[in-house]
DNA sequence: GCTTGTTCTTGACACAGGTCAAGATTCGTT
DNA sequence: AACGAATCTTGACCTGTGTCAAGAACAAGC
């Protein structure tokens, strides 16, 4: 079963924007052989789930049953680059697992200046929780910064999971709770280090998402100019 | 029953340090009468157990085995101005309630400047989560700004109340979830504010905080300085 | 009531980091 | 290959906030 299928095109035929990554496959779909492109992005649906179904493992066991009740709560969703996943104003009625690609939250100011609250690359959470659980309009915006895989679960449907699988009361607990120590530490960062001090933190801490991000964006996840931290890698390459 | 009962006194005789909040009352124990003087912050059991079970009640409904079962785990302490709960350096075992008074978490650098990571009053849990949940010893310190009244309950307690009263789990599930976008409020303030928009916010958030503890905790706090604070408050008061 | 410690205010001064503007570099698209 | 857009760097300058030091106001304990 796909996932997704651009364009049929003929034997031997290039596809247009196709790519080292690409594969083909050739299937018997009404009588019919066609021959299909993929993208290693567009995966099947069977391989789609793993990368979720793997992050929970971590955390909780589910019998087969239980993943299957799981996973006919999600839907999937796919994210060009610069895509909104939410918009300020608009109720959020969903949390978001990303699956791959990466995606940012952020506020903007009357003045359009933007502050990035978070960024959310493969297997993070995502989403304007306040509004998810108030059912007060978004403050925050959340977009993609590349193209990217996401599962969405709504909010009803989240409920009927806690109540059905408590497991998941569980799992959700310990993602909120580590989540919880995390922006601890980094408002301890925010109060007692020094420019310099919480962008070294940064990049040691998420070497991953410094490689994909423009450097403005992460100065404005840290609430410095993009100036400061290009004066910061200055004078860092000199030792 | 009583908690505490510090000393028993003549009919008529003025206590030390007695205060207009300190009520006494007569009882017969074991043949005997005699006085006995309390503090209102001196519960009976019963009463002490109040604050904390009609907190529950705001997020669960117990039965009164379960309640029965929850305060069996729970470690009552007095703790007096000053005093500590944790100190940088030990493994904290425990998470903290707090049903009176107000206590602090914070940090300390080499230098011995502190940085307040958070404040708790009434019916706020405290704890050096890290170090509860990793077994990594602290880096936080914890003390009492007011003499004050908390529960302790240990991790091993807490994990077996997860398992026998599922319950709790989707308690503390609620209430890291909030803990979550009270601090990612927090964050966004931190990265977008001025430190007298930082500053207004805080005492339109926690005017009762504002009200108990000292200036230049409340600036460590928001990672600001005692005397930035001090030179909001006279522009302030030129409006 | 006096003493001592703590908190809060005020002024002078310094500096980390912000802002603005202009180039340089890299990247994506046609 | 070549254009435009986005990103990153650099310099000049400015400002919000920190630091230090001294005094004032207040509170707590003997």
């Amino acid at each position: 079963m796909l996932l997704h299928c651009e364009k049929i095109l003929h034997q031997g035929e290039k596809r247009l924007g196709m790519q080292d990554e690409d594969f083909a496959a050739t299937q018997n779909i009404e009588g019919t052989t066609v021959r299909l492109w993929f993208r290693k992005t567009e995966l099947t649906v069977k391989a789609m789930y793993q990368p979720i179904l793997d992050y929970l493992s971590k955390y909780i066991e589910l019998t087969d049953t239980e993943a299957e009740r799981f996973k006919s709560f999600l839907k999937h969703r796919k994210l060009r680059k610069r895509q909104y996943l939410l918009q300020a104003g608009d109720v959020s009625t969903f949390e978001t697992f990303v699956a791959g690609g990466c995606l940012r939250s952020y506020s903007v100011e009357e003045d359009g200046t933007e502050h990035i609250v978070q960024f959310a690359i493969e297997n993070w959470w995502i989403g304007d929780l306040y509004s998810f659980l108030s059912g007060a309009p978004a403050t925050l915006n959340i977009d993609a910064i590349e193209d990217s895989d996401v599962f969405t679960i709504d909010k009803s449907d989240l409920e009927r999971l806690y109540r059905e699988i408590p497991k998941f009361e569980r799992m959700f607990r310990i993602l909120f709770q580590n989540a919880f120590v995390a922006y601890q530490q980094r408002i301890l960062s925010k109060i007692s280090q020094t420019a310099e001090e919480q962008y070294i933190e940064f990049i040691g801490k998420y070497a991953s998402i410094e490689q994909r991000v423009p450097q403005h964006q992460i100065a404005s996840y840290l609430g410095m100019s993009a100036e400061t931290i290009s004066r910061i890698r200055k004078q860092q390459s000199k030792h």
